[in-house]
DNA sequence: TAAAGTGAGGTTTTT
DNA sequence: CCTCACTTTA
């Protein structure tokens, strides 16, 4: 392989930047300027020209999907597979150091990962037994506090606790959640990176061998990147390493949950001899997109300074429609977007954006009056559904781990009689005898010490999974889950649920049977670990939840939040709710310093369009059930007035639809159907009414289907045919 | 043990 | 106003 392909479609500045031979390089990328890119093939010049051993790379990345996509990419360069390259998320590097190293960071073998939930049911329960009023002390809290600390690389004995009485009572769950977690080898998210860093401070020679391991690191998104992060990256690198950051000063938009956009300043005064280089050609928007999203952020003080500029020519100018309400608004974005379609334009080259979750709601109605196909973002993500992490826990046990939040939480699912009473037992017995509450229940049950009716139920979950423990030496990962799901009668629970609600659930549980099969195809590099499929199976699915929905194949329009755009691009983008409280959100206009933070928002939401965009605010809102009346985003007057065209509506008669009647029982007037009937949609599937307002041809109907929240269907559109 | 009732809280989210 | 988690009730 020769230089040109590498350098190929590359501009000088990005070709610096993968041939950079500085120890210490600093990336300082503006929206849309190739920054993944500039990562992707700077691995690339180092495999092939510099010959380096892709096992002493290491990439980091934000999130499991980017670097699935990064290691695509590269190997889409070197036309190779690249085996056992370390590309991977913090957690997911730390974690495989964890295993490897478990008794020198004085863990189980066995240890567990504990995600958020698991990690607040582990809290409440600590609050419990201190006794601890809730109502005061919300274990939510606790959990960002103590998560706080973590990120931060702060132990219970670290924290100046005399501070306040707040600090104190803090400080004193976090104590106690951490002998808990130690006692059962426990392990959450924050403790992943901070074991990892304990690791190698107090290991010399482990932290030497991965100092000369890993010659190269190269870390994506590097603005987001919090205290803890940035100290594991410097003390990896070490003194004559290779460290390469890449990241966006203006598009630090996660300040609020620990994410320190000064490590770029940081990386440049304290990397030594660090080299910035700055790209700031942008190969996506339009110049007058461009133009919006640079005045905007000049607005923001301390940048680190940076100014896109494009080859592409001016493009069309910014639409800025004033909607009279939120209705309004959403019925703009659909009108607009089926003038987009008509000029040849698709659906899923669309994407309408929001501050906050709630917002999407009219959004969506009104597409599902147009019956158009939408994709959202957010939401439950498949292996955080209640029914995919029963089947987990049940594995969980099966693999031999007794494992007490998994004990806990499937002991009685599906319902087998066994309530409070039976389990304050056993909490009882583990204290006392110091064991596991699966230990303890055994003991319970040899010792004859239950009632007879508890007795039968628990003897039953335990020999279930004993049965589970026996069989999974002869099965394959997938015939194991589904033992799992069949045996343990989830499957047969959820079928007896009446409703959508559990046929999805049954669904879900048999595509984490395939999910598994799947799993066990991808090969196994390098395994040195030693782990089993099964163990492998489940630090999978604690370390990446999944999709938030399966991908659908039709092109869709794209939903979400502001936040979750970054990154992606889109050549039509609405920008919806731009309104003072809103975007700016409220607390962030009233809490010091986080304007800042809100105009990069402003200014990610901007870049991600390439050549159409819309800002839409509403005169009137509907929020918290009261009529708003906020004025439109200070950000819009941050925008050059000779790029935006105002769009006036004409004032269209306004039909104030009556509310749902006071009481809305039976037959939805002069239609064929009535609440709680069943209906079938062609695209939604089955469903039940659940409300309704108007009626005749302009009835509208509520429709809860399976997984998703329930839709507002306009009856005379909708097509729904009743099911009986 | 599921269904109905109560009450707080309502920004952004990955691991 | 709507949702969710949690509690009370039949």
């Amino acid at each position: 392989m020769d230089v040109s392909k590498i350098f190929e479609n590359l501009n000088e500045a990005q070709r610096k930047a993968v041939s950079s031979e500085n120890a210490s390089l600093l990336v300082l990328a503006g929206a849309g300027s190739g920054k993944t890119r500039v990562i992707a093939h700077r691995v690339a010049w180092l495999v092939e020209i510099l010959e380096i051993n892709p096992q002493s790379i290491l990439t980091v990345t934000f999130t499991n999907k980017a670097a699935r996509e990064m290691r695509d990419r590269i190997e889409n360069i070197v036309e190779a597979q690249l085996g056992n390259f370390w590309c991977g998320t913090f957690h997911g590097i730390s974690h495989r150091l964890l295993r490897r190293h478990w008794e020198e960071s004085g863990l189980r073998k066995d240890f567990s990962i504990l995600d958020s939930e698991d990690q607040l049911r582990v809290i409440k329960r600590v609050c419990k037994s201190m006794l601890i009023d809730e109502d005061k002390w919300p274990p939510r809290q606790a959990q960002w506090y103590i998560n706080k600390q973590k990120d931060e690389a702060r132990r219970p004995s670290e924290i100046d606790s005399d501070k306040d009485y707040f600090n104190e009572q803090m400080t004193k769950i976090y104590t106690q959640y951490e002998e808990v977690c130690h006692r059962e080898s426990l392990v959450d998210f924050g403790e992943l990176l901070f074991r990892t860093l304990t690791l190698l401070k107090s290991n010399p020679d482990i932290l030497s061998h991965y100092q000369r391991h890993f010659n190269h690191i190269l870390v994506d998104e590097f603005q987001d990147t919090n205290e803890i992060q940035y100290q594991f990256l410097k003390l990896l690198k070490g003194p004559d390493g290779n460290i390469t950051a890449v990241g966006d000063d203006d598009q630090s938009v996660y300040g609020w949950r620990g994410a320190k956009s000064e490590n770029l300043i940081r990386f440049s005064k304290e990397f030594l001899g660090s080299e910035t280089i700055k790209l700031e050609q942008n190969y996506r928007s339009s110049q007058v997109i461009l133009d919006a999203a640079n005045t905007v952020i000049r607005n923001n003080p301390s940048r680190m300074g940076k100014e896109l500029w494009t080859e592409a020519k001016e493009g069309e100018a910014i639409s800025v429609y004033r909607a009279f309400n939120e209705e309004d608004e959403a019925k703009y974005v659909v009108s607009s977007i089926k003038s987009w379609l008509a000029q040849g334009g698709s659906l899923d080259e669309a994407a309408i954006l929001y501050r906050s979750n709630a917002q999407s709601r009219v959004l969506e109605a009104a597409i599902l009056r147009e019956d158009l196909p939408y994709r959202i973002y957010g939401g439950v993500r498949f292996y955080e559904r209640a029914e995919i992490k029963n089947a987990m826990a049940y594995l969980r046990l099966a693999s031999g781990n007794e494992d007490d939040a998994a004990f806990e939480r499937v002991i009685n699912i599906p319902t087998r009689g066994i309530g409070k009473k039976t389990l304050e037992l056993i909490r009882l017995e583990a204290k006392n005898s110091n064991l596991s509450l699966w230990k303890s229940s055994e003991n319970l049950v040899d010792t004859n010490s239950l009632s007879p009716k508890a007795l039968q139920s628990v003897q039953g979950f335990l020999s279930i999974v004993k049965n589970l423990r026996l069989e999974i030496k002869d099965l394959n990962l997938r015939n194991l889950v589904d033992h799992v799901v069949q045996m343990s009668g989830l499957i047969e629970f959820h079928k007896k649920e009446p409703g959508e609600k559990g046929r999805t659930r049954v669904d879900n549980l048999e595509e984490l049977v395939s999910a598994a099969g799947e799993f066990e195809m991808i090969p196994i590099e390098e395994d040195e670990e030693e782990s089993s499929p099964v163990r492998k199976f489940i630090d999978h699915a604690a370390l990446d939840a999944g999709e938030t929905q399966a991908l659908e194949h039709e092109s869709a329009i794209q939903l979400m939040t502001l936040h979750s755009s970054k990154g992606l691009e889109f050549p039509l983008v609405f920008i919806t709710g731009f309104e003072e409280g809103l975007f700016p959100h409220q607390r962030s206009i009233e809490e010091a310093g986080q304007l800042e933070e809100e105009r990069r928002l402003c200014y990610v939401g901007i870049t991600r369009s390439m050549k159409k965009l819309h800002f839409i605010h509403a005169e009137t809102r509907n929020l918290y059930g009261s009529e708003t009346y906020n004025p439109p985003s200070r950000f819009l007057e941050e925008i050059p007035k000779e790029l935006i065209n105002e769009i006036r509506a004409a004032r269209e008669k306004r039909t104030y639809q009556k509310k749902n009647s006071p009481v809305n029982s039976g037959q939805v007037p002069e239609t064929d159907f009535s609440l709680g009937q069943r209906v079938k949609h062609t695209k939604f599937g089955e469903g039940v009414i659940l409300n309704y307002e108007g009626q005749g041809a302009n009835a509208r109907v509520e429709v809860k289907f399976g997984k998703s929240s329930s839709k507002w269907l306009m009856v005379e559109f909708a097509n729904l045919s009743p099911v009986y």
